[in-house]
DNA sequence: CAAATAAAGGATATATGGGTCTTTTATTCG
DNA sequence: CGAATAAAAGACCCATATATCCTTTATTTG
């Protein structure tokens, strides 16, 4: 009777939580006030450990800067500011996620497509090159004007 | 230095499954020949006790027809022929996932955005849609045509 | 009716993403 | 320098999606 439905994302959580945390340290964060882990994840309310470990890969990965210690924590540099959505979702989600086949088959191209692909490839590429556009520093503006959440 | 990427994805596998398994009773099947859940896990490649799964799942929601005992297996009456592609998606996946937030925030909408919404929502809903319009029938057909594969 | 067949159903195992906890390293400040 | 602070790192646990196995039910055929 029921369906033991999976519950599918776009966006993995942990890939959700870094775009969200790269936007609020990109609004709160200056290089005289860095913002710690603690306050972020209280603010965005992601489990703090959680959020530490993503903030930890983001880094490693230089589209956030850190510094530890006392008053330490994190911040964009004029690099990180830069960096476009696209860029987080690969490190996060791995590349391939606007590469790959939305029925999962090895292949996916114009040469080797499956009966979806000319359907939706439009909406998928239309994505990707959104994102491919879109920097850390323009999303953390639109937050500004009008009513946007985090 | 290196990553921990969650792979993540549009459609879940047992999605995907489904939408291949449909389209595929839907090319090979007939009211005289039905098709078994062994020949689809065959030819597809999906395994067999998970495939059986994902189709008992669609029977139960009608969206294939079925009859056990010899010469028993799958096959699409004229209802399930006209199923579109979103309602499969909806019953594997949860309804939801074309609604949902992009960063996982628990509202959705132009009156409540977040940072990306406006940037995307043309994306997420052009692709919802377009599966809405499409019928699994339609699908089916695309496969004669062309090189397209399953 | 009995045997064979194939789906339905339920219980269980495995892999992975999500989440927590503890220890180590670097930095600041008294 | 030593204490305090906060990120980095690694070990670990939990929930869920994925996958497998076994039993039951319905149907066909001899
Ligand atoms: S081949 Fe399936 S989406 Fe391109
Ligand atoms: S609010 Fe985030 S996508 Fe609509």
């Amino acid at each position: 009777m029921t369906t033991t439905q999976s519950e599918s994302h776009v966006l993995s959580k942990s890939c959700q939580y870094a775009l969200r945390a790269v936007v609020y340290v990109a609004r709160h964060a200056s290089s005289s006030h860095l913002i710690g882990a603690q306050e972020m994840a209280e603010s965005l309310e992601i489990p703090k450990h959680f959020l530490s470990k993503i903030l930890q890969q983001l880094t490693r990965n230089q589209l956030v800067s850190s510094t530890k210690g006392p008053h330490g924590g994190f911040y964009l540099n004029d690099v990180n500011e830069l960096t476009t959505i696209d860029r987080i979702v690969e490190v996060m989600d791995g590349p391939g996620l606007f590469k790959a086949c939305v029925l999962g088959l090895p292949e996916c191209s114009s040469t080797h497509p499956c009966p979806l692909h000319f359907e939706v490839v439009e909406y998928r590429d239309g994505f990707y090159h959104k994102l491919k556009r879109l920097t850390v520093k323009e999303l953390a503006q639109f937050v500004h004007k009008g009513q946007i959440h985090l």
